[in-house]
DNA sequence: GATAGTTTCATACAAGTGTTTGAATTGCAA
DNA sequence: TTGCAATTCAAACACTTGTATGAAACTATC
């Protein structure tokens, strides 16, 4: 099984360059340059250059998944078995965000890679999002339990709307920040949240948000496990 | 000047191409097999494929903002000089809504290849998304004008998710029908656009949404007058 | 230390890509 | 009809891409 070296050095050297230049302005041979190994590596490695890219997405999928899950948990536990909306969007919504957005998402290749895979979506990456409705739908289903007898219609849009706004503001934070000639804080991630919260939140007639820190611990590549995402 | 006639036969076959079956996966040769017409004139026609690309969207986009311009104004002519926000972001999200989503959506192929623009994103689309800027900010300066005195973050932030969940519902359609199984109705246009601008509104602290019905005539492709976007 | 299995390596492959070329053809005006 | 520019065309160009190959180097086991 020697010594794994090459392959996580495939790997870090890959998340790097598709972070720093996009999927389409990557090849494998800058990976393999980059990375200080022989071309073959990678298809002796991984199979093709698709399922690089999609290990690559999915170790930091389970890592974002895990969190949202692990939030919920947690309000659940204290809410008796019941969170609150704003708790539920929270954990939806925090992970990615905190992930994504932040100080240290400039110096973090692992956030910059995220915020890549949002932007461009290629093959591999969008594959794997058809998979995440499963994990929703475990979202779905604490809305039903905190808002019982609510319209579905209504809580499957309030989750959509919730994802939209974080997923965009991810997508688009450059751009907003220049329309809004930096008036938009998006630096302040524990804010973003908040508002992200309190909108969706607003918008299923909940109260007023909750506030709530969270810490991140960061996933290094390796050999992954993949019990899916 | 001849008739153009391989001019536009190259954009159409185009658009219809791409629509159906994304960038990535569309080449020139399959362009100039569906138009019927030889490899080089897309280059002596255009200059390079991204241009083409570029030319695609950016007559859909001319479209686009010009319909919202016209319902901004309209609005803001009818309330002497000020829309109301629900106004603002209905002409803001509208549009684009409605080119996108509804019965016709399948059909047109305007509407898929906007759509595929928006899931894709290619850089020569990238780049000109980035020069929509100016665009925004007359509805900023609209939204300033409805709601004076108004915390300026708040109102970008407002805009910010307004377009989020417009784009966002277009480019996850599908998933949001897979979850909630048909219960979100996408093909309810007017009904996902009062439900996006009620809750943006609501976000900004306004009241309930009004209902305003629209047209929308399409643009067949040809010489650009590309004034800008 | 021989053997079997794993990993690395240089190299070639095969196919596809957008683009260019220069000659043919067309259309229109003088 | 002639001349000239605009357009079309077949062909090739010049690369880049991901992938496959088969020998070499390494590693661990007996």
């Amino acid at each position: 099984m020697a010594s794994d070296q090459t392959r996580s050095a495939i790997l870090t050297a890959a998340e790097r360059l598709y972070a720093e230049r996009g999927f389409s302005d990557v090849t494998l041979r800058d990976i393999v340059a980059e990375a200080n190994v022989n071309l073959a590596a990678v298809n002796y490695h991984f199979g093709s250059k698709d399922e690089l890219i999609a290990e690559l997405f999915v170790t930091r999928s389970i890592q974002t998944n895990r969190e949202r899950l692990n939030e919920l948990k947690a309000a659940e536990e204290k809410g008796g078995g019941r969170a609150s909306i704003e708790q539920i969007f929270r954990a939806l919504v925090g992970p990615t965000l905190r992930g994504c957005l932040g100080p240290d998402s400039e110096s973090s290749t692992a956030a910059r890679f995220m915020i890549r895979a949002s932007i461009e979506s290629v093959p591999p990456i969008r594959r794997i999002k058809n998979r995440e409705i499963d994990h929703l739908r475990k979202f779905a289903a604490a809305m039903r339990r905190a808002l019982p007898g609510r319209d579905e219609a209504d809580l499957y849009w309030g989750l959509h709307f919730a994802l939209s706004m974080a997923h965009h503001t991810i997508r688009e934070k450059e751009r907003l920040a220049k329309l809004s000639e930096g008036k938009c804080d998006l630096n302040d991630v524990q804010a973003v949240v908040d508002r992200v919260v309190s909108v969706a939140a607003t918008a299923l007639g909940a109260g007023a948000p909750v506030s709530k820190p969270a810490v991140r611990t960061v996933i290094p590549h390796g050999r992954l496990t993949r019990q899916d995402l």
